[in-house]
DNA sequence: ATAAATTTTTAGTCAAGACTAAAAATATTT
DNA sequence: AAATATTTTTAGTCTTGACTAAAAATTTAT
């Protein structure tokens, strides 16, 4: 069975928002996730339903099946391999990686994709530190947190990012915050949630948006 | 200005028959090499001469302008950069780069195929012995001449190859034909066209279709 | 120079994937 | 339990790129 290079989209898009709220995922959920709109997606829906990739009941939101993860996975598979390969071999930061990525994960070719996997030495994350599926589609899930649950003098190590957006990561790049970096919660603010943090010796504020798309290993 | 998969794939086709037939493109011509039919080439032919990459005539075939010309040799270029890196980097064999390159090449994003150019050390020439354009389009045309012109008792090396079908290339692996493969010319055979060549001191006989299909330098 | 054959274009359809506007179903208030 | 608000679906339209069948133009043959 082949998929378009929408409906990979699609069940990419319903892989994410599913590992985030563990309940069916809702029209409009997705059609914000892609921006596009919510009868745009309720087509496509039934599409990818007939296909068996995902079982849909009208006015439920959507769930998808043991097909459907199977293929998502294996599109994130492509996407983050990529995007080593783009850090690592041509010099890309992390920030600009994402749009390239997003038009590679759809490139249709096992022996492609699993010798890039062996050129990269068999990466296990991203360079924004999420995991990398192997040909199975099992990857490590690892212990992380967001820095904004940390308290106060407490430690920890940036392991991931919630946000791949290139402004976001150009933020980090800035503030000298990458993976690896330690990083210290000197104090929080409850008025605004704002947090003052310890890198490398100085001290800064970041605001609550910020602490909450950096992911902390303590 | 933005060009979509099929456009650049036919910008890519027309190109190809420009070159071996300098004279304006016929409907049916490009119908052929796309395997579309004649209809679908007449409306896309209008399309693309309001983008101006072609000049356009009624019943008159068309030509590239100076713009579908470089975009076509953009695509070119990004269609034989990925196939040297299939080859050098990622264990694909000749005959197993054309389809995977043909999706390739149609990722859009200058600092990648630039990148990827550098991480190749700027390759002269793909797996098949076909120049690659550089960033500007500029290429060098290599002294070739098809191995059916050779006469009897001449020498010369294999330099290319006119045709990059799995089959064609896999049939050529199977007797030993490569780039820089030596090969004479023993005799010809004036009823069917066959040669018959001697290679690494052994002799064989190929059709002349094989002959037609394999680009010598002497 | 006509007739026949071929090539090219036009006209009308179709499928994919998106959209708008409106209807239907579900959720939330009061 | 209605009334209101929100979400989701339906119905109909649009664009891209392809198709078939038929008409028009051009070539080739007689």
């Amino acid at each position: 069975m082949m998929f378009t290079l929408s409906e990979e989209n699609y069940l990419k898009a319903i892989f994410h928002l599913q590992t985030v709220s563990g309940k069916g995922i809702s029209t409009n959920a997705i059609a914000k996730k892609l921006e596009t709109k919510a009868s745009s997606v309720t087509d496509m829906i039934k599409k990818l339903a007939d296909k068996e990739v995902l079982t849909y009941i009208k006015y439920q939101g959507v769930s998808l099946t043991d097909l459907g993860r199977k293929i998502a996975l294996g599109v994130i598979r492509k996407h983050r391999l990529w995007e080593v390969f783009l850090v690592e071999k041509l010099n890309f930061s992390w920030d600009e990686v994402h749009d390239v990525a997003e038009q590679l994960e759809h490139i249709k070719s096992t022996k492609l994709i699993n010798e890039l996997d062996a050129f990269l030495e068999f990466p296990k994350m991203d360079p924004h530190g999420d995991p990398i599926p192997d040909k199975e589609g099992k990857f490590q899930k690892i212990e992380k947190k967001l820095l904004s649950t940390l308290k106060e003098n407490q430690l920890g190590v940036c392991v991931g990012v919630n946000d791949s957006s290139s402004e976001f990561l150009k933020y980090l790049d800035r503030y000298q915050i990458s993976l690896g970096q330690k990083i210290r919660v000197v104090s929080k603010e409850s008025f605004d949630g704002s947090v003052t943090i310890l890198i490398n010796n100085k001290e800064m504020s970041i605001s609550q948006k910020i602490a909450n798309n950096i992911y902390i290993q303590s």
